[in-house]
DNA sequence: TAGTTACGGGACGCTAG
DNA sequence: TAGCGTCCCGTAA
């Protein structure tokens, strides 16, 4: 056996005397190696509390656990031999109000705590789950769907590339031509029917043994569709060759995710570890991430003229798969590739083993910053022999006042340089020793919001200052995925700290933390301003600075080095200030992060700037980057700003105004006036008003999906299902007045530009030309 | 089963007149 | 019909 295991899966199954985790590992041969463990039922109570009790000793092995609480009690570990004694003495402890430790806790957190196991065997075993890339296509209405074929890929083994095909749903005519074909890329399948590809499908799935299923949407449509028609034809939804079925958790509430599960197999929806890893693109459609990520793009099945409404699509899918099967059969396949090579370009899956291993987190959890804290604390925690309360049933907490935000002047800017503090609030929690276990124990720092902490050193910081030395390393070793792991565990400990889901919260320390950093960033600020600069806007940990006396004549370099002087005198302030009034060991560090040599602030959150480090324009939550504006509107907007940092003349830009006016009057921007909208709520849940993108969606007959796009014409929002470009008629004055004037008119304004008149003047004017 | 708050700005819909 | 509070969405950090 070798030594190179990454334990990838862990499930429960509890029985009537015991709890039985089996734990899944995959080894470098990318083969599954299965355990069992059995567990007792086992609680962790007050010792005091429980001597109360009257219990009958003989079924139940009393063991002092060695452990006390936040206040100091003996712990004691009960183990009960039956799910009905456990929940027996759990009711009796309820009874008597005493406290039970981590209960809340999942078993098999718990186990991996208790036994501090790591997850990897050899720490320079790099794990590599043999995944399967799946996708499927289907025909006929929704809820009454036939799978056609079903297309999967592997990393790991060529002979996996494969669609698999109902031969009996092509047409005739094309029959043979499929059947004849040479597919270059992949194995086609034939099929004779729906439930012989099912069956193949499963039977393929099942002997592969793959570790890991993933795809695009996947749970939400390919396996709750797979699962549903397996179950027409009376088949398992079994996809593993280990005992038991695949479960899907459908959520069809707004908030929450679905989930699915297969004994030994994960299965991951690459949208959502994408978004949970912070990556960002114009949205999530496959063909749109697939551009940015590879530059490659899908075989295009849309037609033109009727942009990706799912009726069209599936209407578009239906006739290719009538007019050319082999072309269809090629896309479903490249689907499956894609969202393969979307994961390998961007180390998408070793990006989350990473965080798994750096925080002994089961994969499945990695994603829950909660889960996360939890099982990094508890072993910590445990190693000082104390334990922790279990958080019965949260509370919705006063919710904890936030972070600064500069009130800016509106306008423009030349050379405005951006300083930012390095992950601020982890930060902040390593210097001041915030930690539920140093809070009320002494009074050696004390948090602007009146919080006091003990120099005592808390395992929070400890946790925090580990994963900073690490990702300190992962920088010099040029790691970028093991950095970036690093870097959104600190940074998510912080939210897991401030939500009432968590066992360690508190309002009064959450509170410190953010007390504290608004007190640093405005300390920036004055220091800055002391020294004559002018601070012209600031959002958490960041300044923005005018320097004085800096002509924009001067050279690049000159300016770079006037902002590193003051970030030197900003980072020496704050040393000072640690070490004398703390005695702690000082990690805040602020860094000249940018330079805009052009500057456009319109409000809080909403600015441009031309960066001289990237050459690049970058727009900050103004309308040019929202999802909900239109395209005509996001477009002039960008424009805009170009031509005035591109210092055009007053004439010029108006010019630009009215040429945009006329061309919207025209319809030659019709294509670019479609709003889209999620709807975030069930339809029937907007009572107290009606949001144009509702009225739009409450039209189309069982409108189902959660985007919304629309037009708006004279007769109001019109679904673009329904729109009709004869009946219907687009209103154009509304575009001008609330698309074009909302993006422009405050950025006119502040070059002395009204939008108003100049739009009002060529109207006079027209008019008097007609007569 | 579940990270947080701050913020801008359009549209709606009630109220006063 | 103007003014204003509220809902709603999408965003910054």
């Amino acid at each position: 056996m070798t030594n190179n295991q990454f334990l990838y899966q862990i499930d429960k199954k509890e029985t009537k005397d015991n709890i039985i985790l089996t734990k899944y590992f995959v080894d470098d041969k990318f083969d599954t190696i299965t355990q069992n463990v059995e567990i007792p039922y086992q609680i962790l109570a007050n010792k005091d509390d429980f001597n109360k009790l009257n219990i009958n000793a003989d079924n139940i092995i009393v063991t002092p656990a060695k452990l006390t609480d936040i206040d100091n009690n003996d712990v004691i570990k009960i183990h009960a031999n039956s799910k009905e004694l456990y929940d027996f003495i759990l009711s009796e402890l309820k009874d008597i109000n005493s406290k039970v430790y981590e209960h809340d806790l999942p078993i098999e957190h718990k186990y991996l705590i208790e036994n501090d196991l790591s997850l990897v065997s050899n720490n320079n075993f790099k794990p590599t789950l043999k995944y399967l890339s799946v996708d499927i296509e289907t025909i006929g209405q929704k809820d009454a769907q036939e799978i056609i074929m079903i297309s999967s890929f592997s990393q790991l083994d060529k002979k996996m590339s494969k669609v698999y095909c109902d031969m009996s749903k092509i047409t005739n005519s094309k029959l043979s031509e499929v059947e004849n074909h040479k597919f270059k890329e992949f194995e086609l399948v034939k099929c004779e029917n729906e439930e012989d590809l099912l069956i193949k499908f499963q039977n393929d799935c099942i002997e592969f043994s793959p570790q890991l299923l993933i795809g695009w949407n996947v749970i939400d449509f390919d396996f709750n569709i797979i699962k549903q028609r397996l179950n027409t034809f009376g088949l398992d939804f079994k996809l593993s060759k280990f005992t038991g079925n695949c479960k899907l958790r459908l959520t069809n509430d707004f908030f929450s995710q679905s989930t699915m599960t297969c004994p030994g197999i994960l299965v991951f929806d690459i949208i959502h570890v994408l978004k949970k890893n912070f990556y960002e693109f114009e949205d999530f459609k496959l063909d749109t991430v697939a551009k940015a990520v590879l530059g490659d793009n899908k075989i295009d099945i849309e037609d033109d003229s009727a942009p990706d409404s799912i009726e069209n699509k599936i209407q578009a899918i239906e006739n290719m798969f009538k007019k050319d099967p082999i072309k269809l059969i090629e896309y479903n396949f490249k689907d499956s590739l894609l969202v393969s090579e979307i994961v390998e370009k961007l180390h998408l899956l070793d990006l989350v083993y990473k965080r798994s291993i750096l925080t002994g987190t089961p994969l499945a959890k990695v994603k829950s910053p909660i889960a996360t804290l939890d099982i990094m604390y508890l072993k910590e925690l445990h190693k000082q022999n104390k334990v922790a309360n279990t958080n019965w049933n949260f509370q919705k907490s006063q919710p904890i006042e936030g972070a600064f935000v500069v009130e800016p002047t509106q306008g423009f800017y030349e050379d405005v340089m951006v300083l930012d503090f390095k992950s601020l609030y982890p930060s902040v929690m390593m210097t001041f020793n915030i930690d539920p276990f140093t809070q009320n124990k002494g009074t050696q720092i004390k948090a602007p919001n009146g919080a006091t902490f003990s120099n005592e050193p808390g395992i929070l910081p400890k946790l925090i200052l580990k994963l900073y030395k690490e990702r300190d390393i992962a920088k010099q070793e040029k790691d970028a995925n093991k950095s970036q792991a690093l870097k959104i565990t600190m940074n998510s400990f912080y939210g897991a700290m401030a939500s009432p889901k968590s066992r360690y919260h508190n309002s009064e320390l959450g509170e410190s933390i953010t007390a504290f950093a608004r007190h640093i960033t405005k300390t920036a600020i004055t220091v800055t301003e002391d020294l004559g600069h002018k601070v012209v806007y600031g959002d958490t940990d960041s300044i923005f600075v005018k320097l004085k006396d800096l002509s924009p004549k001067e050279k690049l370099e000159v300016k770079i080095s006037a902002g590193k002087v003051l970030e030197k005198t900003l980072n020496k302030y704050y040393e000072n200030w640690i070490t004398k009034e703390f005695r702690q060991k000082n990690f805040l560090q602020i860094e000249f992060e940018k330079m805009y040599s052009k500057f456009f602030i319109a409000s809080k959150k909403r600015y441009v700037g031309y960066d001289e480090f990237t050459k690049k324009t970058q727009f900050v939550g103004m309308q040019a980057i929202r999802g909900d504006w239109t395209d005509m509107a996001k477009e002039f907007q960008i424009k805009l700003i170009k031509l005035i940092f591109d210092n055009k003349s007053h004439q010029e830009i108006e010019k630009f105004l009215l040429d945009e006016i006329s061309d919207i009057k025209k319809g030659l921007f019709d294509d670019k006036l479609i709003y889209t909208k999620k709807i975030a709520k069930p339809l029937s849940e907007y009572t107290k008003i009606t949001p144009p993108h509702v009225k739009a969606a409450k039209e189309v007959q069982g409108f189902s999906g959660r985007v919304v796009k629309y037009y708006l014409t004279k007769n109001g929002p019109k679904h673009i299902s329904l729109f009709d470009i004869k009946k219907d008629e687009l209103d154009y004055d509304h575009y001008i007045e609330k698309q074009l004037k909302g993006v422009s008119e405050e950025i006119l304004n502040c070059i002395g530009i009204k939008f108003d008149e100049v739009v009002f003047k060529k109207k006079q004017k027209s008019l008097s030309s007609f007569f």
